[in-house]
DNA sequence: CGTGTAAGGAATTCTGACACG
DNA sequence: CGTGTAAGGAATTCTGACACG
């Protein structure tokens, strides 16, 4: 996928309503489910909530997981636990990257 | 380019006030190149217009040839050509296709 | 805990029109 | 032709709170 594909996916510019018809949730629920840290939505210089792609399909992991029973704050630790690992692994790529460039990195300026 | 990232880009999703932003170009000017059917944007049942990334990015295009002098209305005709075109193209690929299905085609049912 | 709802206010969007040029 | 603007109305969104359970 391309930088451009990715930023269509994460940029921040679907208003709450087009939100709850897409995910089929009420805006109450969408907004409990900010207030509890599941999402992320930025909000424009006038207070409005805008949310991407990404955050849509964060709503739909949202609901099944809800339908299954689990709780916001369940969920969050799940979200938590991921993201750790992600940390986790960019910091072995980045240890990995460093020692290759130091014995075989090419240093471009002089 | 998978099929879910295109729909990130076609699915119309952003209001009329996001795309001002995002484009530079005031309300009223992304209203009338719709007037002059250079946009398409889609309607909620209530009336308001939602547009998408793709739409962005023609709005993007228009503007630099407004910039060069060129009127809605050449732009409207160079848009129409290349749509022509692309219909031709359409049109050579089916007939090539049906004359090999024709001679070499498999024939899934019975 | 998760969600519905009524309340009041602020911001958004829409249309049709007049204006300038 | 392309765009600004004031006008009035309708639809959207926001917050904080009460309710149920």
């Amino acid at each position: 996928m391309s930088a451009k594909d990715e930023s269509y996916k994460h940029k921040k510019v679907i208003s709450i309503g087009t939100v709850s018809e897409i995910t089929g949730l009420t805006e109450r629920q969408i907004r409990y489910y900010e207030e509890r840290k599941l999402i992320f939505p930025e909000r424009t210089q006038k207070g409005t909530r805008k949310y991407s792609f990404n955050d849509i399909e964060q709503l739909m992991e949202i609901v099944e997981k809800m339908e299954d029973g689990v709780q916001t704050f369940e969920i969050r630790q799940e979200m938590l636990k991921k993201e750790k690992k992600i940390d986790e692994k960019k910091i072995r790529d980045e240890m990995i990257r460093g020692q290759l460039n130091a014995r075989f990195g090419v240093h471009k300026s002089p």
